[in-house]
DNA sequence: AGCCCTCCGTACGCCGAGGTATGGACCTGC
DNA sequence: GCAGGTCCATACCTCGGCGTACGGAGGGCT
């Protein structure tokens, strides 16, 4: 929060704005809020980006690398078998949703929010697949069980942050939920 | 469009409030941008209602309406066992789903709405668990099971809305998901 | 020292939203 | 036919967003 260097980047934007977008959502990027935030103005602003569009296309580049590779590679790195690393993606997709995320994923009309999000699903849903071939289904079967997989907890997110009442009280329980698709899914 | 009877009650606010809200979600409740769709002004809306979050509640309690009670008596006024009802609603949510209606699940800061949507999620829910007892679950087994089913089926409404590419192109295909779903779930 | 290029603050115009005030059209009952 | 209530159009205000113009501070180079 303080004036890091008096000198702002047009990184400095991003990381702001990308702060927001969790937050909020796309409409929370937004010029003057973002200005004000990092104790600076429009002028500032405007030598480093052309529009507002500009900068929120620049975040979602920056959303898309973080939560899409970023998120795969950590998953990834850690101990564990395939269904161990599944279940870990999943942990992380519905614990660690954002607010603002889902309401990327609830469709906007914005063509490149469009294309982000479904380039990031898409990386997840592989991701998902491969580790269920691993544990032995049939590709096929194993790419149509990573959908479901994928939306199970896609759909937990989305309960969590409008319907919390409606899950288990406890992480314990949601992780047993998570733990039952796992072992539904598998032979 | 026509100027049905060139005076306007509430109701026909909330009408074309709720087409808006399941278009493009909350923020489309807004008083200009209807009236003109209306083909009035403020002055009129200014008499129906006291405020746009006066409209904003009046267009929830009305959708809470047609989204729960009348879905599901719909649902289950049609012929079919237990697990035909079940796939029949996960149908409903999945296509049926309105764009606008995933940002109002995608969670708002809106106190209001948030307590629309969790009931209309909970007796979505409940419904789902008593189908699911009536093929045999044990009610605990039937509860957590109903939830699983209806997370992935939120989920798939999420990607049709924001990444369609990810979801079988062809409606068999996506019906087909529902049907595994269903198949995995039963005993 | 003088210059220039980078970076940012200030002030402005525009637009579209929410909300208010007021007057007038239109029906309704007496 | 006329008085009063119902409904709505117009004009106006504020606020907050986007975008632009312009000028000035500040450091590096010669």
């Amino acid at each position: 929060m303080p004036t890091a260097s008096s000198r702002l980047s047009r990184d400095s934007w991003i990381d702001a704005a990308l702060e927001l977008l969790l937050q909020s959502g796309p409409d929370a990027v937004a010029v003057q809020p973002i200005a004000r935030r990092l104790g600076t103005t429009k002028g500032s602003f405007y030598w480093h980006f052309s529009s507002r569009d500009d900068l929120l296309r620049a975040t979602l580049a920056r959303w898309e690398a973080v939560a899409g590779d970023d998120l795969i590679a950590s998953v990834d790195a850690r101990a564990g078998d395939s269904r161990k690393k599944a279940e870990t993606l999943a942990e992380e997709v519905t614990t660690g949703q954002r607010p603002g995320e889902l309401l990327l994923l609830a469709g906007t009309d914005h063509p490149d929010v469009a294309a982000a999000v479904e380039r990031v699903a898409r990386k997840r849903i592989d991701y998902l697949a491969r580790q269920l071939r691993s544990s032995g289904l049939t590709p096929a079967a194993a790419q149509r069980r990573a959908l479901l997989v994928y939306t199970a907890y896609l759909g937990q997110a989305l309960l969590a942050a409008s319907a919390p009442g409606v899950l288990p009280d406890s992480a314990r329980g949601r992780r047993a939920l998570v733990g039952e698709m796992a072992e539904l899914v598998l032979p």
